[in-house]
DNA sequence: TCTATACTTCGTCATGTGGCGAAATGTGAA
DNA sequence: TTCACATTTCGCCACATGACGAAGTATAGA
């Protein structure tokens, strides 16, 4: 109950699913989903740790950059199966439409001019 | 993403989970769901209500009695995806044997007696 | 070591949510 | 019609949550 209420919750707001469909492209770095989200770098990490708390995401550190990516087979079959339920419900949403080919463009940029950009603003 | 969102946020609280739960025995009067939770009727219906918008339950009135059932095969696939993902996450779960225990001996009594006691109270 | 920087944590604020009791609603029975 | 009563709606309160900026942490590079 404690696990699956976690997941529930952290489903439940519009930027953390938008961040699970996005990531079903490939993993992201945190500067990328701010891109994406057009959110404060620490209002996005805390989006993130919710999501890792709940076990929706995996993450790995590269250097000064953190890396998220949905979780994979051995994550516990109420994870697989929640991300499975947003990926399946939000796949042809327009809001992810819409993102899918924002991200295009932020995967073309150099990853450091992204963080670059940031800083400026 | 609008529905999506709704039915994450509706999914987002234990009592929730747990009603959502009980309901795969069958339908349940709102007297029933009071006594399960050991909840004001007012919170009750108010969360009733929440899972109805998201269409996660169903509502049939009868006299003076309102029923709630779990959504049929009509409903919208990511509700019903949804449903099944509660039900097969939580089926094992503490909560929900204790819940169907309950349920059990709530089921037992006449549903007017159930109403009386609440009113003594 | 020192600096720049990618990210997180902390403090704060506005808003959302879950709880209750009182009042309103609607329906069967007298 | 009038009453009893199952349920909902309303008004309120305490607490949770999402947002930001400032400060802290950790790591690559000079």
């Amino acid at each position: 109950m404690r696990e699956v209420l976690e997941i529930a919750k952290a489903l439940a707001d519009g930027n953390r699913l938008r961040v699970l469909t996005a990531l079903a492209g490939g993993e992201l770095c945190v500067c990328q989903i701010v891109e994406l989200l057009q959110l404060a770098p620490s209002t996005v990490s805390k989006h993130m740790t919710i999501l890792r708390q709940a076990r929706l995401v995996e993450s790995r550190k590269d250097g000064r950059w953190m890396h998220y990516r949905l979780p994979g087979r051995n994550a516990p079959k109420a994870v697989r199966d929640a991300v499975a339920w947003v990926r399946r419900s939000l796949a042809e949403s327009p809001q992810t439409m819409q993102d899918r080919k924002r991200l295009k463009a932020i995967l073309a940029m150099d990853p450091e001019e992204i963080c670059r950009r940031q800083n400026r603003s």
